[in-house]
DNA sequence: ATCTGTCCCTGGACGC
DNA sequence: TGCGTCCAGGGACAGA
C-alpha cells in the first residue's frame, strides 16, 4: 500500500520522466469513485498543458502545468502510477497472468482497472495510472484552486517534530497508533510506517496519545523518519500491488521488524509478534519490547 | 471536540 | 476443481 516513501519514490522516478512533456491525448474508464475530476471533463481539458513540476504532500503527488493548473493524485491502496514501458507481475492479476505464455506474463496492456491514460506529443512512453481497488484520486485543479484534502494535511512526518506530535496529542485518549494514521496531524504515516515507527520507539500502540511524555513523542518522530527514509532509500515496500513507475519492486518489505510478522519471533527478544486491531487497521507489536 | 463505525472496491486466501 | 465467504485498508462521512 502506498504510503509516503512509496509516494516519494514515485515522485523522484516519474519527475524526470514527465517534466517538460506536453500532454497530446488522455483515454478513461467510465465515471467512478476515484474520478473527482469527471473523466470526460480530464479527456477535454488535459491536452495541451505542458508538465512543470511534480510535487509530494503526505500521500499526494501534484503534477503542476505551465498554465497554473493542477493535477490531484492520490494512489489510494491500490494505485500504479507507471509508463507504458514497465514490466512486472504486479501489473497482472493471478487468473490473467495464468492464462499467458511465461514470457508474456510480466507485459503490461491497459485492462479495465487502467483508469487514466496519457499520451504525450512527444515520442516518449504514455504514463499510465492503473487502480484495481479504486481507492485512488484524480483532480484537476484550477490555477491558485485548492482542495479541502490538501487544506487540512498536516506537518508533512519528513518535517513533523516531537513538539508538534506532542501538542497535538495532549488530552487526547485514542491509542497513539491512530494519532499516527491521522493525516491532519502528520501527513504521510500509514499502516505499515506506523506499526514500525512505534516498533523501534519501543511503544506500544495502544496507548492513549495523550499519555505519552514529550521524550516519547520526541523518539516516535524520529523512529518514524529513520523508518520513512530508510524505505525511500530502498525503494518503499513492495508488498501487494505497489512497483516504481519503470515496474520496479521496492524492497523495504524485507526490512520490517513487525508488520504482517504475526506470531513469527520478535527479532529483538524472540517472542511471537501479536496482531490486534486498532480503528478497523492491523496493528503488529512485540508485547515485550514495546510499553 | 472527539471518537467509533460504515462505506467505497476487488483479488486473493481459505474452507468445504 | 470450484464455489462461497471473508478479509485487507486510506480516507470521507454520519452519528454517538
Amino acid at each position: 500500500m502506498p504510503e509516503l516513501p512509496e509516494v516519494e519514490v514515485t515522485r523522484r522516478k516519474l519527475s524526470p520522466l514527465l517534466v517538460g512533456r506536453r500532454i497530446a491525448k488522455v483515454h478513461t474508464t467510465r465515471p467512478s469513485y476515484f474520478f473527482l475530476t469527471p473523466p470526460a471533463e480530464l479527456e477535454r481539458a488535459l491536452p495541451g498543458a505542458r508538465v512543470v513540476g511534480l510535487a509530494r504532500i503526505g500521500k499526494y503527488l501534484l503534477a503542476g502545468f505551465d498554465d497554473g493548473r493542477r493535477l490531484l493524485l492520490h494512489l489510494g491502496m491500490s494505485g500504479q502510477l507507471f509508463t507504458e514501458h514497465a514490466s512486472s507481475v504486479r501489473l497482472l492479476s493471478a487468473a490473467t497472468r495464468a492464462s499467458l505464455a511465461p514470457d508474456e506474463q510480466a507485459r503490461f496492456r491497459p485492462d479495465v482497472h487502467t483508469h487514466l491514460r496519457l499520451e504525450f506529443e512527444d515520442d516518449g512512453p504514455e504514463l499510465l495510472f492503473r487502480d484495481v481497488r479504486k481507492f485512488g484520486k484524480v483532480r484537476l485543479l484550477a490555477p491558485g484552486q485548492s482542495d479541502p484534502r490538501l487544506d487540512k494535511l498536516g506537518t508533512d512526518a519528513l518535517a513533523a517534530t516531537g513538539a508538534e506530535l506532542f501538542a497535538a496529542t495532549r488530552k487526547r485518549r485514542v491509542a497513539v497508533k491512530s494519532v499516527l494514521l491521522a493525516q491532519e496531524v502528520i501527513a504521510g504515516i500509514g499502516n505499515i510506517y506506523a506499526d514500525e515507527a512505534l516498533y523501534l520507539a519501543k511503544l506500544r500502540p495502544k496507548r492513549a496519545a495523550g499519555r505519552l511524555t514529550r521524550a516519547e513523542c520526541d523518539t516516535l518522530i524520529a523512529a518514524a523518519q529513520q523508518v520513512l527514509l530508510r524505505s525511500i532509500e530502498t525503494g518503499g515496500s513492495s508488498i501487494s500491488d505497489y512497483l516504481a513507475p519503470d515496474g520496479s519492486d521496492g524492497a523495504y518489505q524485507d526490512e520490517r521488524h513487525v508488520y504482517a510478522r504475526t506470531g513469527e519471533p520478535c527479532f529483538g527478544c524472540g517472542l511471537a509478534i501479536k496482531r490486534i486491531v486498532i480503528g478497523a487497521r492491523g496493528t503488529h507489536y512485540c508485547p515485550r519490547c514495546q510499553r
